[in-house]
DNA sequence: CGCGATTTGTGCGCATCTTCACAAGCGCCT
DNA sequence: AGGCGCTTGTGAAGATGCGCACAAATCGCG
Protein backbone atom coordinates (compact mmCIF):
# COMPACT_ATOMS: atom_id res chain seq x y z
CA UNK A 1 0.00 0.00 0.00
CA UNK A 2 2.94 2.11 0.67
CA UNK A 3 4.02 2.56 -3.25
CA UNK A 4 5.59 5.61 -3.91
CA UNK A 5 4.46 7.92 -6.23
CA UNK A 6 6.34 8.62 -9.41
CA UNK A 7 9.04 10.62 -8.93
CA UNK A 8 8.07 14.74 -8.95
CA UNK A 9 9.45 15.03 -13.00
CA UNK A 10 11.16 11.72 -13.69
CA UNK A 11 9.07 8.72 -14.77
CA UNK A 12 6.22 9.73 -16.93
CA UNK A 13 6.48 12.69 -19.60
CA UNK A 14 5.19 15.91 -17.91
CA UNK A 15 1.92 16.53 -16.70
CA UNK A 16 -0.44 18.61 -18.37
CA UNK A 17 -0.23 21.66 -16.58
CA UNK A 18 0.09 20.09 -13.79
CA UNK A 19 2.01 22.71 -11.81
CA UNK A 20 2.45 22.07 -8.20
CA UNK A 21 -0.10 19.01 -8.75
CA UNK A 22 -3.16 19.95 -7.82
CA UNK A 23 -6.04 20.00 -10.12
CA UNK A 24 -8.74 21.20 -7.86
CA UNK A 25 -10.66 18.40 -8.27
CA UNK A 26 -14.39 18.58 -8.31
CA UNK A 27 -15.64 17.58 -4.58
CA UNK A 28 -17.99 14.75 -6.17
CA UNK A 29 -14.83 13.46 -7.72
CA UNK A 30 -12.91 13.37 -4.28
CA UNK A 31 -15.67 11.33 -2.77
CA UNK A 32 -15.85 8.57 -5.16
CA UNK A 33 -11.77 8.46 -5.61
CA UNK A 34 -11.23 6.41 -2.37
CA UNK A 35 -14.08 3.96 -3.75
CA UNK A 36 -12.14 3.55 -6.65
CA UNK A 37 -8.98 3.23 -4.81
CA UNK A 38 -10.26 0.32 -3.21
CA UNK A 39 -11.64 -1.65 -6.35
CA UNK A 40 -7.69 -1.43 -7.82
CA UNK A 41 -6.44 -2.90 -4.30
CA UNK A 42 -8.82 -5.84 -5.02
CA UNK A 43 -8.11 -5.95 -8.70
CA UNK A 44 -4.06 -6.20 -8.26
CA UNK A 45 -4.70 -8.66 -5.26
CA UNK A 46 -6.61 -10.84 -8.14
CA UNK A 47 -3.34 -10.52 -10.80
CA UNK A 48 -5.08 -7.63 -13.20
CA UNK A 49 -2.34 -5.72 -14.13
CA UNK A 50 -4.60 -3.44 -16.57
CA UNK A 51 -8.66 -2.55 -16.27
CA UNK A 52 -10.85 -1.03 -18.41
CA UNK A 53 -13.53 2.11 -17.26
CA UNK A 54 -16.53 -0.55 -17.98
CA UNK A 55 -14.45 -2.90 -14.99
CA UNK A 56 -13.09 -0.53 -12.83
CA UNK A 57 -16.45 1.23 -13.00
CA UNK A 58 -18.60 -2.06 -12.33
CA UNK A 59 -16.27 -2.92 -9.47
CA UNK A 60 -16.69 0.09 -8.20
CA UNK A 61 -20.50 0.77 -8.50
CA UNK A 62 -20.71 3.45 -10.65
CA UNK A 63 -21.42 4.19 -14.22
CA UNK A 64 -18.20 4.57 -16.67
CA UNK A 65 -18.26 7.53 -18.18
CA UNK A 66 -18.53 9.00 -15.14
CA UNK A 67 -15.59 7.33 -14.11
CA UNK A 68 -13.57 8.44 -17.07
CA UNK A 69 -14.17 11.82 -16.39
CA UNK A 70 -13.37 11.80 -12.80
CA UNK A 71 -9.66 9.93 -13.35
CA UNK A 72 -9.60 12.61 -16.82
CA UNK A 73 -8.99 15.03 -13.64
CA UNK A 74 -5.73 13.24 -12.34
CA UNK A 75 -4.37 13.52 -15.72
CA UNK A 76 -4.60 10.86 -18.67
CA UNK A 77 -3.24 7.88 -16.81
CA UNK A 78 -5.34 5.15 -19.64
CA UNK A 79 -4.37 4.03 -22.86
CA UNK A 80 -6.78 3.92 -25.51
CA UNK A 81 -7.83 0.63 -26.64
CA UNK A 82 -6.08 -1.38 -23.25
CA UNK A 83 -7.18 0.25 -20.51
CA UNK A 84 -5.78 1.81 -17.23
CA UNK A 85 -2.79 0.27 -15.71
CA UNK A 86 -3.66 -0.66 -12.03
CA UNK A 87 -0.52 -0.09 -10.31
CA UNK A 88 -0.30 3.09 -11.76
CA UNK A 89 -3.69 4.40 -11.15
CA UNK A 90 -3.08 3.02 -7.37
CA UNK A 91 0.12 5.44 -7.65
CA UNK A 92 -2.23 8.38 -9.09
CA UNK A 93 -4.52 8.35 -6.74
CA UNK A 94 -3.15 8.25 -3.64
CA UNK A 95 -0.73 10.49 -4.41
CA UNK A 96 -3.71 12.67 -5.19
CA UNK A 97 -5.66 11.76 -1.84
CA UNK A 98 -2.14 12.28 0.31
CA UNK A 99 -1.81 8.85 1.43
CA UNK A 100 1.75 8.72 0.20
CA UNK A 101 2.61 8.11 3.77
CA UNK A 102 0.51 6.87 6.76
CA UNK A 103 -1.27 9.24 8.33
CA UNK A 104 -1.63 9.55 11.99
CA UNK A 105 -5.08 9.99 13.76
CA UNK A 106 -6.28 10.86 17.04
CA UNK A 107 -9.19 9.25 18.64
CA UNK A 108 -11.45 11.33 21.29
CA UNK A 109 -13.64 9.28 23.13
CA UNK A 110 -13.18 5.60 23.90
CA UNK A 111 -16.97 4.85 25.31
CA UNK A 112 -18.68 2.19 23.02
CA UNK A 113 -18.02 3.77 19.61
CA UNK A 114 -14.56 4.61 20.55
CA UNK A 115 -13.77 1.23 21.52
CA UNK A 116 -15.12 -0.19 18.24
CA UNK A 117 -13.47 2.55 16.37
CA UNK A 118 -9.97 2.30 17.79
CA UNK A 119 -9.63 -1.55 17.14
CA UNK A 120 -10.87 -0.96 13.37
CA UNK A 121 -8.32 -2.61 11.18
CA UNK A 122 -10.06 -0.92 8.21
CA UNK A 123 -7.96 2.38 9.12
CA UNK A 124 -4.72 0.69 9.04
CA UNK A 125 -5.07 -1.07 6.14
CA UNK A 126 -5.81 2.03 4.64
CA UNK A 127 -3.49 4.66 5.24
CA UNK A 128 -4.26 5.71 8.88
CA UNK A 129 -2.99 4.86 11.83
CA UNK A 130 -4.41 5.72 15.17
CA UNK A 131 -1.62 7.33 17.14
CA UNK A 132 -3.42 8.18 20.16
CA UNK A 133 -6.40 8.24 22.05
CA UNK A 134 -7.99 10.49 24.45
CA UNK A 135 -10.89 10.53 26.61
CA UNK A 136 -12.11 13.26 29.47
CA UNK A 137 -13.09 10.64 32.14
CA UNK A 138 -10.23 9.99 34.40
CA UNK A 139 -11.87 6.52 34.79
CA UNK A 140 -10.73 5.44 31.72
CA UNK A 141 -7.55 7.44 31.36
CA UNK A 142 -4.63 4.77 31.57
CA UNK A 143 -6.72 1.82 29.80
CA UNK A 144 -4.99 0.36 27.40
CA UNK A 145 -6.48 -0.89 24.23
CA UNK A 146 -4.53 -2.31 21.26
CA UNK A 147 -1.06 -1.39 21.79
CA UNK A 148 -2.17 1.86 23.10
CA UNK A 149 -3.14 3.60 26.46
CA UNK A 150 -5.72 6.38 26.86
CA UNK A 151 -4.85 9.58 27.27
CA UNK A 152 -6.15 12.15 29.06
CA UNK A 153 -7.80 15.27 27.03
CA UNK A 154 -5.60 18.22 28.81
CA UNK A 155 -2.66 16.17 26.79
CA UNK A 156 -3.73 16.81 23.92
CA UNK A 157 -1.43 19.75 22.35
CA UNK A 158 2.00 17.70 23.34
CA UNK A 159 0.65 14.69 21.48
CA UNK A 160 -0.61 16.13 18.35
CA UNK A 161 2.57 17.91 18.68
CA UNK A 162 4.58 14.89 19.20
CA UNK A 163 3.21 12.67 16.97
CA UNK A 164 2.16 15.15 14.01
CA UNK A 165 -1.53 14.53 13.71
CA UNK A 166 -3.32 16.50 11.63
CA UNK A 167 -6.58 14.64 11.27
CA UNK A 168 -8.65 13.69 14.95
CA UNK A 169 -11.99 11.69 15.01
CA UNK A 170 -14.28 12.71 17.95
CA UNK A 171 -16.57 9.92 19.46
CA UNK A 172 -17.60 11.30 22.60
CA UNK A 173 -21.34 12.30 23.33
CA UNK A 174 -23.03 15.31 21.74
CA UNK A 175 -22.82 17.11 24.66
CA UNK A 176 -18.83 17.25 24.49
CA UNK A 177 -18.37 17.76 20.48
CA UNK A 178 -18.21 21.13 20.85
CA UNK A 179 -15.60 21.45 23.28
CA UNK A 180 -13.56 18.57 22.12
CA UNK A 181 -13.42 20.32 18.54
CA UNK A 182 -12.48 23.88 20.05
CA UNK A 183 -9.39 21.84 22.00
CA UNK A 184 -8.49 20.14 18.83
CA UNK A 185 -8.22 22.91 16.83
CA UNK A 186 -6.38 24.76 19.04
CA UNK A 187 -3.75 22.16 19.50
CA UNK A 188 -3.42 22.44 15.86
CA UNK A 189 -5.82 19.35 14.48
CA UNK A 190 -7.13 20.91 10.39
CA UNK A 191 -9.18 18.16 9.49
CA UNK A 192 -12.32 16.72 12.05
CA UNK A 193 -14.26 13.65 11.70
CA UNK A 194 -17.50 13.60 13.93
CA UNK A 195 -19.64 10.65 15.17
CA UNK A 196 -21.48 13.00 17.42
CA UNK A 197 -25.26 13.74 16.55
CA UNK A 198 -24.49 17.57 16.26
CA UNK A 199 -23.58 20.52 14.39
CA UNK A 200 -19.77 21.48 14.79
CA UNK A 201 -18.57 24.88 14.62
CA UNK A 202 -15.22 25.64 13.58
CA UNK A 203 -12.86 28.48 12.22
CA UNK A 204 -12.47 28.65 8.30
CA UNK A 205 -9.61 26.33 7.00
CA UNK A 206 -10.52 23.34 9.50
CA UNK A 207 -12.85 20.47 7.31
CA UNK A 208 -15.27 18.69 9.58
CA UNK A 209 -17.21 15.39 7.93
CA UNK A 210 -19.88 13.92 9.97
CA UNK A 211 -21.46 10.48 10.25
CA UNK A 212 -24.43 9.91 11.68
CA UNK A 213 -25.27 6.58 12.33
CA UNK A 214 -29.26 7.27 12.83
CA UNK A 215 -29.37 9.95 10.25
CA UNK A 216 -28.65 7.03 8.02
CA UNK A 217 -31.36 4.93 9.23
CA UNK A 218 -34.13 7.58 8.70
CA UNK A 219 -32.75 7.96 5.34
CA UNK A 220 -33.40 4.44 4.82
CA UNK A 221 -36.40 4.55 6.64
CA UNK A 222 -38.31 7.33 4.52
CA UNK A 223 -37.29 5.30 1.78
CA UNK A 224 -38.97 1.99 3.39
CA UNK A 225 -42.16 4.55 3.95
CA UNK A 226 -42.15 5.30 0.53
CA UNK A 227 -42.31 1.98 -0.98
CA UNK A 228 -45.29 1.10 1.45
CA UNK A 229 -47.25 3.37 0.25
CA UNK A 230 -46.55 3.36 -3.34
CA UNK A 231 -47.38 -0.97 -3.13
CA UNK A 232 -50.65 -0.16 -0.89
CA UNK A 233 -52.08 2.55 -2.54
CA UNK A 234 -52.36 2.76 -6.55
CA UNK A 235 -54.85 0.39 -7.81
CA UNK A 236 -52.20 -0.30 -10.78
CA UNK A 237 -49.78 -1.02 -7.86
CA UNK A 238 -49.95 -4.41 -7.37
CA UNK A 239 -47.19 -5.51 -9.95
CA UNK A 240 -44.70 -3.12 -7.92
CA UNK A 241 -44.98 -5.07 -5.04
CA UNK A 242 -45.09 -8.15 -6.46
CA UNK A 243 -41.56 -6.93 -8.08
CA UNK A 244 -40.59 -5.65 -4.95
CA UNK A 245 -40.98 -8.96 -2.63
CA UNK A 246 -40.29 -11.29 -5.29
CA UNK A 247 -37.57 -9.94 -7.01
CA UNK A 248 -35.24 -11.74 -4.55
CA UNK A 249 -34.49 -14.64 -6.99
CA UNK A 250 -32.16 -12.72 -9.04
CA UNK A 251 -30.15 -10.58 -6.88
CA UNK A 252 -27.85 -10.42 -9.91
CA UNK A 253 -28.04 -6.85 -12.05
CA UNK A 254 -29.19 -5.16 -9.02
CA UNK A 255 -27.60 -1.63 -8.69
CA UNK A 256 -26.63 -0.41 -5.22
CA UNK A 257 -27.08 2.45 -4.14
CA UNK A 258 -24.59 5.09 -2.87
CA UNK A 259 -23.72 8.14 -0.61
CA UNK B 1 -33.11 6.17 -5.04
CA UNK B 2 -33.57 2.61 -6.75
CA UNK B 3 -33.37 3.73 -10.31
CA UNK B 4 -35.09 6.75 -12.26
CA UNK B 5 -37.08 5.65 -15.43
CA UNK B 6 -35.94 8.39 -18.09
CA UNK B 7 -39.15 6.90 -19.81
CA UNK B 8 -41.70 9.34 -18.52
CA UNK B 9 -44.90 8.46 -20.32
CA UNK B 10 -45.03 4.64 -20.65
CA UNK B 11 -45.15 1.66 -18.76
CA UNK B 12 -45.92 3.22 -14.69
CA UNK B 13 -47.72 6.79 -14.42
CA UNK B 14 -44.04 7.55 -13.01
CA UNK B 15 -44.73 11.35 -12.87
CA UNK B 16 -47.80 10.81 -11.29
CA UNK B 17 -46.33 13.03 -8.26
CA UNK B 18 -48.67 13.45 -5.88
CA UNK B 19 -49.43 10.16 -3.87
CA UNK B 20 -52.15 11.70 -1.01
CA UNK B 21 -49.31 11.93 1.19
CA UNK B 22 -46.30 11.27 -0.90
CA UNK B 23 -44.68 14.79 -1.91
CA UNK B 24 -41.65 13.21 -3.83
CA UNK B 25 -39.15 14.84 -2.06
CA UNK B 26 -35.64 15.56 -3.28
CA UNK B 27 -32.86 13.28 -2.38
CA UNK B 28 -30.76 16.28 -1.07
CA UNK B 29 -34.21 17.66 1.05
CA UNK B 30 -34.27 13.68 2.27
CA UNK B 31 -30.63 14.00 3.27
CA UNK B 32 -31.73 16.91 5.62
CA UNK B 33 -34.30 16.14 7.51
CA UNK B 34 -32.77 13.99 9.95
CA UNK B 35 -31.01 17.09 10.69
CA UNK B 36 -33.60 19.12 10.97
CA UNK B 37 -35.58 16.27 13.36
CA UNK B 38 -32.50 16.77 15.49
CA UNK B 39 -32.13 20.20 16.04
CA UNK B 40 -35.93 20.49 16.42
CA UNK B 41 -36.02 17.90 19.20
CA UNK B 42 -32.97 19.48 20.80
CA UNK B 43 -35.38 22.83 20.70
CA UNK B 44 -38.06 21.71 21.63
CA UNK B 45 -36.10 20.46 24.91
CA UNK B 46 -35.04 23.82 25.31
CA UNK B 47 -38.94 24.93 25.80
CA UNK B 48 -39.27 26.70 22.25
CA UNK B 49 -42.72 26.35 20.97
CA UNK B 50 -41.72 28.36 17.65
CA UNK B 51 -38.68 29.20 15.49
CA UNK B 52 -37.83 31.01 12.65
CA UNK B 53 -35.92 29.61 9.26
CA UNK B 54 -33.04 31.31 10.21
CA UNK B 55 -32.81 29.70 14.05
CA UNK B 56 -33.40 26.50 12.94
CA UNK B 57 -31.24 26.63 9.90
CA UNK B 58 -28.42 27.99 12.05
CA UNK B 59 -29.19 24.82 14.80
CA UNK B 60 -28.77 22.77 11.37
CA UNK B 61 -25.96 24.24 9.89
CA UNK B 62 -27.49 24.78 7.12
CA UNK B 63 -28.14 27.78 4.94
CA UNK B 64 -31.97 29.34 5.91
CA UNK B 65 -33.20 29.71 2.16
CA UNK B 66 -32.63 25.65 1.47
CA UNK B 67 -34.22 25.43 4.59
CA UNK B 68 -37.30 26.93 3.85
CA UNK B 69 -37.41 25.27 -0.12
CA UNK B 70 -36.81 21.96 1.71
CA UNK B 71 -39.90 22.60 4.61
CA UNK B 72 -41.95 23.49 1.78
CA UNK B 73 -42.03 20.73 -0.25
CA UNK B 74 -43.88 19.13 3.05
CA UNK B 75 -46.35 21.43 2.60
CA UNK B 76 -47.07 25.06 4.61
CA UNK B 77 -46.32 24.85 7.83
CA UNK B 78 -44.96 27.99 8.98
CA UNK B 79 -46.67 30.98 9.73
CA UNK B 80 -45.49 33.82 7.67
CA UNK B 81 -43.87 36.81 10.48
CA UNK B 82 -43.79 34.16 13.59
CA UNK B 83 -42.03 30.91 12.13
CA UNK B 84 -42.65 27.11 12.58
CA UNK B 85 -44.36 25.92 15.32
CA UNK B 86 -41.99 23.29 16.59
CA UNK B 87 -44.27 20.87 17.93
CA UNK B 88 -45.91 20.08 14.33
CA UNK B 89 -42.88 20.11 12.24
CA UNK B 90 -41.53 17.39 14.48
CA UNK B 91 -44.28 15.43 14.19
CA UNK B 92 -44.79 16.44 9.98
CA UNK B 93 -40.84 15.08 9.52
CA UNK B 94 -41.48 12.37 11.55
CA UNK B 95 -43.81 11.17 9.41
CA UNK B 96 -42.88 11.92 5.99
CA UNK B 97 -39.86 9.66 7.74
CA UNK B 98 -41.45 7.04 8.60
CA UNK B 99 -40.77 7.06 12.08
CA UNK B 100 -44.54 7.71 13.47
CA UNK B 101 -43.83 4.15 15.22
CA UNK B 102 -40.32 2.75 16.10
CA UNK B 103 -38.99 0.25 13.14
CA UNK B 104 -37.05 -2.95 13.90
CA UNK B 105 -33.97 -3.52 12.69
CA UNK B 106 -31.64 -6.49 11.91
CA UNK B 107 -27.78 -6.07 12.86
CA UNK B 108 -25.57 -8.68 11.33
CA UNK B 109 -22.17 -8.81 12.60
CA UNK B 110 -21.03 -8.83 15.98
CA UNK B 111 -17.79 -8.11 15.47
CA UNK B 112 -15.77 -5.25 16.71
CA UNK B 113 -17.79 -2.73 15.63
CA UNK B 114 -20.92 -5.05 15.18
CA UNK B 115 -20.97 -4.80 19.01
CA UNK B 116 -21.01 -1.00 19.31
CA UNK B 117 -23.98 -0.28 16.94
CA UNK B 118 -25.93 -3.00 19.46
CA UNK B 119 -25.13 -0.64 21.97
CA UNK B 120 -25.19 2.73 20.19
CA UNK B 121 -28.38 4.44 22.24
CA UNK B 122 -28.22 6.48 18.92
CA UNK B 123 -30.55 4.33 17.60
CA UNK B 124 -33.49 3.75 20.27
CA UNK B 125 -33.65 7.45 20.84
CA UNK B 126 -34.61 8.41 17.00
CA UNK B 127 -37.11 6.20 16.03
CA UNK B 128 -35.26 2.58 15.86
CA UNK B 129 -35.11 -0.67 18.01
CA UNK B 130 -32.46 -3.13 17.41
CA UNK B 131 -34.81 -6.40 17.31
CA UNK B 132 -32.11 -9.20 16.26
CA UNK B 133 -28.27 -9.99 16.21
CA UNK B 134 -27.00 -12.19 13.90
CA UNK B 135 -23.42 -13.80 13.05
CA UNK B 136 -22.41 -16.13 11.00
CA UNK B 137 -19.56 -18.03 13.71
CA UNK B 138 -21.34 -20.72 15.99
CA UNK B 139 -18.73 -19.49 18.85
CA UNK B 140 -21.37 -16.03 18.88
CA UNK B 141 -24.09 -17.42 18.93
CA UNK B 142 -25.54 -17.48 21.95
CA UNK B 143 -23.51 -14.55 23.39
CA UNK B 144 -25.89 -12.02 25.16
CA UNK B 145 -25.23 -8.31 24.40
CA UNK B 146 -27.92 -5.99 26.47
CA UNK B 147 -31.11 -7.68 26.32
CA UNK B 148 -30.65 -9.98 23.23
CA UNK B 149 -29.15 -12.80 22.60
CA UNK B 150 -27.11 -13.19 18.73
CA UNK B 151 -28.63 -15.79 16.85
CA UNK B 152 -27.25 -17.66 13.74
CA UNK B 153 -27.86 -16.19 10.40
CA UNK B 154 -29.64 -19.38 9.35
CA UNK B 155 -32.88 -18.10 11.26
CA UNK B 156 -32.94 -14.96 9.84
CA UNK B 157 -35.87 -15.50 7.64
CA UNK B 158 -37.92 -16.73 10.40
CA UNK B 159 -37.02 -13.48 13.11
CA UNK B 160 -37.53 -11.07 10.06
CA UNK B 161 -41.22 -12.46 9.54
CA UNK B 162 -41.75 -12.83 13.17
CA UNK B 163 -40.32 -9.42 13.88
CA UNK B 164 -41.35 -7.30 11.39
CA UNK B 165 -37.88 -6.52 10.17
CA UNK B 166 -37.73 -4.04 6.86
CA UNK B 167 -34.35 -2.71 7.73
CA UNK B 168 -31.15 -4.09 8.17
CA UNK B 169 -27.23 -3.37 9.27
CA UNK B 170 -24.60 -5.38 8.08
CA UNK B 171 -21.38 -4.89 9.90
CA UNK B 172 -19.33 -7.88 8.96
CA UNK B 173 -16.08 -7.80 7.31
CA UNK B 174 -16.20 -7.01 3.43
CA UNK B 175 -16.09 -10.77 2.03
CA UNK B 176 -19.54 -12.45 3.92
CA UNK B 177 -21.40 -8.77 3.33
CA UNK B 178 -22.98 -9.50 -0.19
CA UNK B 179 -23.64 -13.33 0.90
CA UNK B 180 -25.52 -11.77 4.06
CA UNK B 181 -26.86 -9.59 1.52
CA UNK B 182 -28.58 -11.77 -0.35
CA UNK B 183 -29.59 -13.28 2.71
CA UNK B 184 -31.31 -10.58 3.93
CA UNK B 185 -33.02 -9.78 0.22
CA UNK B 186 -34.55 -13.39 0.49
CA UNK B 187 -35.50 -12.87 3.75
CA UNK B 188 -37.92 -9.74 3.02
CA UNK B 189 -35.39 -6.87 4.11
CA UNK B 190 -36.04 -4.11 1.49
CA UNK B 191 -33.43 -1.27 3.22
CA UNK B 192 -29.80 -2.15 3.95
CA UNK B 193 -27.31 0.10 6.05
CA UNK B 194 -23.86 -1.17 5.11
CA UNK B 195 -21.10 -1.01 7.28
CA UNK B 196 -18.67 -3.37 4.83
CA UNK B 197 -15.83 -1.69 2.42
CA UNK B 198 -17.15 -2.85 -0.78
CA UNK B 199 -19.79 -2.67 -3.38
CA UNK B 200 -23.13 -4.51 -3.04
CA UNK B 201 -25.38 -5.62 -5.60
CA UNK B 202 -28.89 -5.74 -4.68
CA UNK B 203 -32.36 -6.08 -6.90
CA UNK B 204 -34.44 -3.36 -7.89
CA UNK B 205 -36.40 -1.90 -4.73
CA UNK B 206 -33.73 -2.27 -2.75
CA UNK B 207 -31.95 0.61 -0.93
CA UNK B 208 -28.54 0.21 0.21
CA UNK B 209 -27.20 2.92 2.14
CA UNK B 210 -23.26 2.72 2.92
CA UNK B 211 -21.11 3.99 5.30
CA UNK B 212 -17.02 3.53 4.54
CA UNK B 213 -15.35 4.97 7.98
CA UNK B 214 -11.67 4.80 6.07
CA UNK B 215 -13.60 6.72 2.83
CA UNK B 216 -14.39 9.52 5.20
CA UNK B 217 -10.77 9.99 6.42
CA UNK B 218 -9.57 9.90 3.20
CA UNK B 219 -11.11 12.63 1.85
CA UNK B 220 -9.79 14.39 4.53
CA UNK B 221 -6.54 13.48 3.83
CA UNK B 222 -7.21 14.56 0.97
CA UNK B 223 -8.42 18.43 1.89
CA UNK B 224 -5.23 17.50 4.47
CA UNK B 225 -2.79 17.09 0.94
CA UNK B 226 -4.12 20.07 -0.58
CA UNK B 227 -3.77 22.42 2.35
CA UNK B 228 -0.19 21.26 2.62
CA UNK B 229 0.43 22.40 -0.98
CA UNK B 230 -1.59 25.79 -0.37
CA UNK B 231 0.42 26.70 2.06
CA UNK B 232 3.63 25.38 1.23
CA UNK B 233 4.38 26.79 -2.39
CA UNK B 234 2.74 30.62 -2.35
CA UNK B 235 5.54 33.02 -1.55
CA UNK B 236 3.16 35.10 -0.14
CA UNK B 237 1.69 32.03 1.69
CA UNK B 238 3.28 32.34 4.99
CA UNK B 239 -0.14 34.36 5.89
CA UNK B 240 -1.99 31.39 4.70
CA UNK B 241 0.05 29.23 7.09
CA UNK B 242 -0.69 31.46 9.82
CA UNK B 243 -3.79 32.34 9.24
CA UNK B 244 -4.29 28.03 9.31
CA UNK B 245 -2.62 27.52 12.36
CA UNK B 246 -3.07 30.52 14.59
CA UNK B 247 -6.71 31.31 14.06
CA UNK B 248 -7.67 28.71 16.29
CA UNK B 249 -7.97 31.95 18.80
CA UNK B 250 -11.39 32.30 17.54
CA UNK B 251 -13.55 29.49 17.64
CA UNK B 252 -16.51 31.16 17.50
CA UNK B 253 -18.25 32.16 14.08
CA UNK B 254 -16.50 29.67 12.27
CA UNK B 255 -18.53 27.60 9.46
CA UNK B 256 -18.10 23.71 9.37
CA UNK B 257 -16.94 22.15 5.79
CA UNK B 258 -20.01 19.70 4.76
CA UNK B 259 -20.62 17.62 2.21
C1' DC C 1 -58.43 49.86 11.44
C1' DG C 2 -54.45 50.45 9.05
C1' DC C 3 -49.41 50.39 9.09
C1' DG C 4 -44.93 48.71 9.70
C1' DA C 5 -42.02 44.98 11.18
C1' DT C 6 -41.18 40.37 10.47
C1' DT C 7 -40.82 35.99 8.24
C1' DT C 8 -42.41 32.54 4.96
C1' DG C 9 -42.70 30.62 0.31
C1' DT C 10 -40.81 30.73 -4.27
C1' DG C 11 -39.28 32.35 -9.08
C1' DC C 12 -35.07 32.73 -11.24
C1' DG C 13 -30.31 32.60 -12.57
C1' DC C 14 -26.06 30.15 -11.53
C1' DA C 15 -23.20 26.32 -10.38
C1' DT C 16 -22.31 21.62 -10.04
C1' DC C 17 -22.99 17.07 -11.32
C1' DT C 18 -24.45 13.36 -14.53
C1' DT C 19 -25.01 11.07 -18.80
C1' DC C 20 -24.80 10.52 -23.66
C1' DA C 21 -22.49 10.10 -27.77
C1' DC C 22 -18.61 10.30 -30.56
C1' DA C 23 -13.99 11.55 -32.38
C1' DA C 24 -9.28 10.49 -31.49
C1' DG C 25 -5.84 7.23 -30.23
C1' DC C 26 -3.89 2.70 -29.64
C1' DG C 27 -2.73 -2.17 -30.48
C1' DC C 28 -3.26 -6.11 -33.23
C1' DC C 29 -3.90 -8.80 -37.25
C1' DT C 30 -3.46 -9.53 -41.98
C1' DA D 1 1.43 -0.63 -44.17
C1' DG D 2 -3.15 -0.34 -43.62
C1' DG D 3 -7.42 -1.44 -41.71
C1' DC D 4 -10.23 -2.86 -37.81
C1' DG D 5 -11.97 -3.22 -33.29
C1' DC D 6 -11.61 -1.56 -28.81
C1' DT D 7 -11.27 2.02 -25.23
C1' DT D 8 -10.25 6.50 -23.67
C1' DG D 9 -11.12 11.42 -23.17
C1' DT D 10 -14.38 15.09 -23.75
C1' DG D 11 -17.94 18.43 -25.68
C1' DA D 12 -22.50 19.26 -25.02
C1' DA D 13 -27.02 18.56 -23.22
C1' DG D 14 -29.81 17.57 -19.41
C1' DA D 15 -30.75 17.09 -14.47
C1' DT D 16 -30.27 18.42 -9.93
C1' DG D 17 -29.21 21.45 -6.39
C1' DC D 18 -28.19 26.08 -4.45
C1' DG D 19 -28.90 30.79 -2.87
C1' DC D 20 -30.48 35.44 -3.80
C1' DA D 21 -33.98 38.47 -3.60
C1' DC D 22 -38.62 39.70 -3.29
C1' DA D 23 -43.72 39.39 -3.15
C1' DA D 24 -47.21 37.67 -0.10
C1' DA D 25 -48.90 36.81 4.37
C1' DT D 26 -49.26 37.47 9.24
C1' DC D 27 -48.81 39.72 13.74
C1' DG D 28 -48.69 43.53 17.00
C1' DC D 29 -49.29 48.18 17.99
C1' DG D 30 -50.78 52.71 17.98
Amino acid sequence: MSQHHPGPESGTPARAAAVPDFPDLPEATVARLPEYLRALHHLAESGHDTVSSEGLANAAGVNSAKLRKDLSHLGSYGTRGVGYDVGLLIDQIEFVLGLTQRRAVALVGVGNLGHALAGYAGFANRGFRISALFDADPGRVGEHIGDLVVQHIDDLPELVEAEGIAIAVIATPASAAQSVADRLVAAGVTSILNFAPCVLSVPEGVDVRKVDLAIELQILSFHEHRKAALTALPTRGAAGLTALRGGLSTPGPGEAVGT
